[in-house]
DNA sequence: CTCCAGGCTGAAACCGATTACAGCGACAGC
DNA sequence: GCTGTCGCTGTAATCGGTTTCAGCCTGGAG
């Protein structure tokens, strides 16, 4: 009673063969329809669940997709798992996730227990490559030849596997375009964790669009984050103590921008009319804030789905098949948290709220 | 090169037995220091992974733990995942994750699935019971006999499964009284979906603390929302065209309480100067608002966590064991975003900031 | 009546690991 | 020299399913 019966316990109680309880349970082969029935009562009756275990090591299909993430931090992720899970129960899939992977060797590790537990992977791992190709090979995940992989924004440019990546730096260059066109010329960057390739190429982005309206670069306008709110808000009360105030503030994702808010309003001053604060993500929640935040449009939750459907493709497959990679869009959304500088002409009392 | 060898190939190419390599990888049994780093060299050349469904086969340990949720949506599921996954990751597990499961028979469906695949299930299924016995019965999730599963917030009393809940009811009379002490006496409520547990809970305790104190209770003060920011803001908008207007708003979690600031300021009204608002979670963003959002803080990392630990005493436990109810408490975290009806003393130019 | 086809069912091999048990060699004790 | 012990290794059963292949039974054709 305490633990499930085998097929062969049920077997043993129907008096038919074990061959005939796995036809019913899978739909295989001709079964006359009064054994069907019989079966079937004697599966209810001793309340015969199959072993998935036991399955996929004979079919060799686990119908699970693993899901290694950098970090489980905020809406960004929930979005992700979101998206993943739904694209993947679609398909009769489960997902193993497992996060909070900055150190390689532990990537590796996990890595290595998954074999044998998921029929694919799909794997972010965001970290730059050190620049010495020993220190770069050792540091790449090392994932079990023979499992199909999709890398999320991956560092490494080599074809080993199918990617998605997000175009960070279109977004950025938009993002800080929209801020020049608005009138600011002294934009503050609040950037991501050090050695983050995401946060890289949002920096480069910057860069580039202050670079092409031959706005100079200023280091000290440069602060460093990590993502989270905390690291916003902190790095926002510096900016705000800055001798030559900048007029607007580009943090490197959403949360960071929240922080940053905060950070604004603690001082007295408001958004956007002393200072315009923009994020990046546009997680569900930035079109809630009031203002809402303009913010950069990466469809989070449909940019899992459409890792699964790569990865399912993959998994597929059979033999040999040329690697796909992908960039998605990220669009510019302006909402109420942006203005030129000195303020909205219209009052600040009706920020605009967009929907979707 | 393209699949994995088996254990049974390193053998071979070893030349010793598969016993042996078995041994070497798990450091059972002596085995002398020679023939170790022998077949340590083999199975680096080889590049052989363990096959865990394999193992766990024969193990009966998969090392992983299921985790059925209803939703995925938002920053409570985000810090309950991450939660669970830390602790779950601590002590060697993998967590399986499957969301979205409004309907039992899915849920159902899940569960038999994951038979096999995992140690131990935590199943979070916030839906009321049919007051009717044989249907509550259908519409209890079916969970396979042997299998140690901790309940999160379950809605049925039954000492079947060990279970750990949140104090609904205690901290929303806690938040309704700190409105009351405040001065507030029109209070609204947004509520959360119909049929959900934690909605019912944090609606009767909003009803009791009305009650204790002699407010009558106002059918048409209390709006429905979903627990999203969506429906916040529009039990917002809803809210603030009532005739007599309440002076503040009890939404029964964070999110619609972000959804209702932005009703509040896209009319051009001031929070907490002409309506105070409180929501229900405290999820990590809240201190970030500005004002603060005052809240309820449940320590939802915590309790994924402490889910965990449970789950896996159960596992280990050999044999019948009592079951372990648990309650964890929510506690009250003002911050600026409630006041005295008519607005707080002091310059609302500084709200408050808690920190953690 | 004989033979064959086709529908059902069962026996046994297999998936890839773990592990109980047996066996082997070396060495010490008597 | 014989035997017992100890350290190490191999053989084979086992976990719980799927699937190949063979065999039985029945009915219809010749």
């Amino acid at each position: 009673m305490s633990s499930s019966p085998s097929i062969r316990e049920v077997a043993r109680f129907a008096k038919v063969s074990v061959a005939t309880i796995s036809r019913v349970l899978n739909g295989k082969g001709a079964i006359r329809e009064s054994t069907r029935t019989h079966v079937l009562a004697a599966i209810a009756e001793l309340g015969y669940v199959p072993h998935s275990a036991a399955r996929s090591l004979s079919t060799r299909r686990t119908l699970s997709l693993g899901v290694v993430l950098p970090d489980l931090h905020g809406e960004f992720f929930s979005e992700l798992i979101r998206g993943i899970d739904l694209a993947a129960r679609r398909t009769g899939y489960h997902i193993l996730v497992s996060g909070s992977h900055s150190k390689s060797a532990e990537a590796n590790a996990v890595l290595a227990a998954l074999h044998g537990r998921v029929d694919g992977l799909i794997v972010m791992s965001p970290v730059q490559q050190p620049a010495d190709a020993k220190a770069a090979k050792a540091a790449r995940p090392s994932i079990p030849p023979g499992v199909p992989v999709v890398m999320l924004n991956a560092a490494d440019e080599t074809s080993l596997h199918d990617s998605i990546r997000i175009d960070n730096r279109g977004g950025a260059r938009a993002l800080v375009e929209h801020l020049l066109y608005l009138g600011h010329r002294r934009i503050a960057m609040i950037s991501g964790p050090e050695g983050n390739l995401d946060a890289a190429e949002r920096m480069l982005g910057y860069r580039e669009a202050l670079a092409a309206r031959d706005v100079p670069f200023v280091e000290e306008w440069v602060l460093a984050g990590d993502f989270r709110e905390e690291s916003g808000f902190r790095a926002g009360q510096r900016i705000l103590e800055l001798e030559s105030r900048p007029t607007a503030i580009f943090a490197a994702n959403d949360a960071m921008a929240i922080g940053c808010f905060a950070a604004v309003r603690e001082r007295g001053l408001e958004v956007p009319g002393d200072i315009s604060i923009a994020g990046f993500d546009d997680v569900p929640m930035s079109r809630y804030l009031s203002p809402g935040l303009t913010s950069v449009r990466v469809a989070i939750a449909e940019l899992g789905a459409r890792a699964v459907e790569r990865l399912l493709i993959a998994v597929d497959a059979v033999g040999e098949r040329p690697r796909h990679h992908e960039v998605v869009a990220a669009t510019l959304v302006p909402r109420g948290s942006t203005a030129p500088p000195g303020g909205p002409t219209q009052s600040t009392a009706t920020p605009r709220r967009n929907s979707r």
